[in-house]
DNA sequence: CACTTGACCTGTCCGC
DNA sequence: TGCGGACAGGTCAAGT
């Protein structure tokens, strides 16, 4: 779920909901979920919230910062409600399906209690997730690759990073975080057939045009599917446990077998470097 | 060294 | 209806 426009849009939501507020309980339900001791940010205000690649930084006072990592299936979702809180209130009700994702279900692994009475539910079925505690301005990986975003982004940089893996499939290569940071499986399908390249084209074999368009196609997939709320398989919600819809949206992924919304041909899906890959064989040559 | 596979966990979906 | 197997947004470590 969480590529960079997932991570994003909770990061919108989160600076909107959550600065400010003092944090006045952690409830580890999750050992394993959580590094650091929770209890050091007893009472510590939240000051700031940021993304770095598939990251979520908290900075709180006292130069600390909690790091989230999504992973696969995590979720963040702060309820401004005090009276949610036990799980037990809900069984035997009729929860609509984004009720069932906001309140603290049975994947709830981290509970935070701020001192307004609202909360903040890390959720994770698959526990692949982290939140560290860290010192501020530490804890980011120093290989991670440039913010597609940003203007250091440039097809030239792009090209120098890919060229570390000539031999690899194109696509494997743009989810390399320290090629380019926040490229998921998703997001480097659609950005290949944004730009018409096969996703098992290697590298060598691409020109200066190809790049240019490979770059324009990850910023414009990224930033399609943050207009869209991020992307949603089965597990992606906003920080207010609004699914989102970018899905709907693709050209590719998920798409095997079904005409391509351009040209018609059938999509095709294999396997690179181990994860599911889709593309229209008209369109991407 | 470059690249692939397995592991981490839990759940869902599909075919038989 | 049940059951086994494949597969799922990410990232490491281990293996080839």
């Amino acid at each position: 779920m969480p590529e960079l426009p997932e991570v994003e849009t909770i990061k919108l939501g989160l600076q909107k909901k959550t600065i400010g507020l003092t944090i006045s309980n952690i409830e580890v339900l999750s050992p394993k979920s959580f590094i650091g001791k929770a209890k050091d940010l007893k009472n510590k205000k939240i000051q700031q919230v940021w993304r770095r690649a598939k990251i979520l930084g908290i900075d709180v006072e006292g130069r600390m910062t909690l790091l989230f990592h999504l992973k696969m299936t995590g979720q963040l979702i702060y309820n401004p409600s005090t009276r949610l809180r036990a799980s037990s209130r809900f069984i035997g009700g009729h929860p609509t399906p984004d009720m069932r994702d906001k309140m603290p279900n049975s994947h709830t692994r981290v509970i935070f209690t701020f001192s307004d009475g609202s909360h903040l539910y890390f959720n994770d079925q698959r526990k692949f997730g982290w939140i560290k505690i860290v010192k501020f301005g530490e804890g980011i990986p120093g290989t991670l690759g440039p913010e597609p975003l940003t203007k250091e982004f440039s097809w030239q940089i792009l090209k120098t990073n890919l060229l570390r893996h000539k031999s690899m499939p194109v696509k494997v290569a743009i989810m390399d975080q320290s090629v380019v940071s926040g490229v998921g499986n998703i997001y480097a399908n659609e950005a290949c057939f944004d730009a018409k390249i096969d996703p098992k084209t290697k590298v060598k074999d691409l020109d200066d045009l190809q790049f240019k368009k490979l770059h324009s196609g990850i910023i414009k997939s990224l930033t399609d599917g943050i207009a869209h709320g991020g992307s949603s398989r089965a597990h992606f919600v906003d920080a207010e446990g609004r699914k989102g819809y970018f899905l709907d949206y693709a050209f590719v992924y998920g798409r095997d077998r079904k005409p391509c919304k351009k040209c018609g041909t059938t999509i095709e899906k294999i396997i690179l470097g181990g994860r599911g890959s889709y593309f229209c064989p008209t369109c991407q040559q």
